[in-house]
DNA sequence: GTTATAGATGTCATCGATAACATCTATGCT
DNA sequence: AGCATAGATGTTATCGATGACATCTATAAC
């Protein structure tokens, strides 16, 4: 009755279950007609792999688990997500998500069980993960994890894009301008991306010998860069603004240009992450653009290499458009 | 050595694996006094479950796969995603997703049978699918399959948003303001949504007596917006455009500017989806959304309820924005 | 001509949970 | 008291592939 196994094949092809294995396995020591025998009685009986049972004998389930946010507003982590995919697919790894409705330990403690669960031989985090929990611990020491994130797990490989480089080359554009200030509308606090942006932005000025002053807090969207925007449409003497998003930094532009404030003539905005649309809005945006596809690509190869948390930064690179310019009268 | 597994759990706790299998399975008849005594001697082992154990002896994986178009770009899609895994994971599904990196027959069969192989209780087709392959039905023949599409494989349930509705309300929009002619800017033929888009087009305009005019093809990218943009900017007389998608609606906008077309007082245009830029580029764009997000649960409800085929309509509301105007002189 | 040796193949126990069936209490009812 | 019945629990075979080990050729090396 059920579908057809090892079993079947082997009496179809006149051969033993262990030589059909061989020859999925791709092992080296089966014989041209042999395989081509199994191949055929696989044809011929319709035969479909069982990768529970696999699973359960080689204890390998050549899966890795993903855990994302369910939210999908954030740019970077789906070109993550398309790398991490690619890449395991590439590896032959099948790829089990989990995604968390928002950030919460309970919620993250519960997808990792699901996973692991599943028996996943490696975790990708692609959600900021701010502290470990005890319970998460047991789990990722068991599993080769990555976190996308400059935070720490223990025992977890930390893969991360620095993102201070993003802050950084962009609020040295806006100086290099010739603008004696940099305003900064950063995403939430919660999300490392966030903080390092902000910091690199901080770095940036300090360096410069000017003070930063205090970052606007948005939620990546582009209504929270509008209301954000709107703040610093009333503050005098703001001539360049640096949002973590692309799309907050659109926010910011509308609020903006509805106080009267024009883009770039009064003001200058640099965005981050280089969306599709960052070059045919209005203005096109300057932007931060940075490879998270590849980014994805090389968690997974860190996961399966088991090769040591190289934190690999990924170089940023400034797409000047036309949301900056000097400063009136400079 | 290797992970505790039932039987040690159950020596742990003085009942049998089965008792500790009822636990899981929360069966009913398990006395309360038992079920406290396992659940105590999971935790002190550190037990975890074995998801390939289960699905080899029972059969039933409770895994559901997704198959997907690789590239991020086009929007419904992840919204889809994101319904999809929601509704699977609540129903205690895990998700394993396979993405195709191009609309290619062969790439297709691939990840269905890499699915089939997981032995995944259900597939939810979110890309187009043309045509279905003989090795494409054999598959899911055995496995419960919707397609979020109006293509059709034999045995698979076919989950369609009325994507025609959205083209119909968009152009009916644009001729309630006055607007003589409506032109579009089409997603790729290959796509279904693209083609009832169209469709919904060409039948509003025959409806009200106009000869639709021929639709330029684009690919759902901002860039490919902008091409076809500049293309309608040099036929005269064009005072009103459809785009079958936002991010090609801004590309158009932008082509329009660039030659001197204002929007919306000298062409009005309407795109679908409603990403979260739409209000706050410029213009904020009048655009047709429909609750992607809700079509991707019901799928995963179809294909978990068995329920018959039920060609769901999901409405669609228009966002009425700035884009959009009576043509000059009315 | 023999012995090594690699290659091709087979046998059998095993991974961990579960379905199906068998027992063994309590409790209620006549 | 005697029996039916539901609830709680245990036993055993089973799902399908694989790891470890055994066997059996050919060919190469001496």
């Amino acid at each position: 009755m059920g579908n057809p196994s090892m079993a079947d094949v082997a009496r179809a092809a006149g051969v033993s279950a262990q030589t059909v294995s061989r020859v999925f396995r791709e092992s080296p020591n089966v014989s041209p007609d042999t395989r081509r025998r199994v191949l055929a009685a696989v044809d011929e009986l319709g035969y479909r792999f069982n990768n529970a049972a696999r699973t359960l004998s080689s204890g390998r389930s050549r899966t890795i688990g993903l855990v994302l946010l369910q939210s999908g507003g954030y740019y970077s982590r789906s070109a993550v997500t398309a790398g991490v995919e690619a890449a395991a697919g590439e590896a032959g790894y099948a790829v089990s998500i989990a995604t968390i409705a928002a950030l919460d330990t309970g919620l993250m403690e519960r997808s990792l069980s699901k996973l692991a669960d599943q028996g996943v031989e490696g975790i990708v985090i692609a959600v900021p993960l701010i502290f470990a929990t005890p319970r998460m611990e047991d789990i990722t020491r068991d599993i080769p994890t990555v976190t996308l994130d400059g935070s720490r797990t223990a025992g977890a490989s930390v893969l991360g894009i620095d993102q201070r480089e993003a802050g950084r080359v962009a609020t040295q554009h806006l100086l290099d301008l010739g603008h004696r200030q940099v305003w900064h509308v950063s995403g939430p606090d919660e999300w490392i991306e966030a903080r390092q942006r902000r910091q690199g932005w901080q770095d940036c000025l300090t360096a410069a010998g000017i003070e930063p002053p205090p970052p606007l807090e948005g939620d990546w969207s582009p209504e929270s860069g509008y209301r954000q925007g709107q703040i610093v449409a009333m503050i005098p003497d703001v001539t360049a603004i640096f949002a973590a998003s692309d799309e907050m930094a659109f926010g910011v532009v509308r609020a903006l240009r509805e106080r009267g404030r024009a883009v770039p003539d009064d003001v200058s905005i640099v965005g981050v992450d280089d969306i599709a649309l960052a070059a045919y809005c209005s203005p096109p945006l300057t932007t931060v653009r940075q490879d998270f596809y590849r980014f994805g690509a090389a968690a997974v190869g860190l996961l399966l290499e088991g090769a040591g948390a190289a934190d690999s930064l990924v170089p940023a690179s400034l797409s000047v458009r036309d949301s900056t310019a000097p400063p009136r009268g400079h």
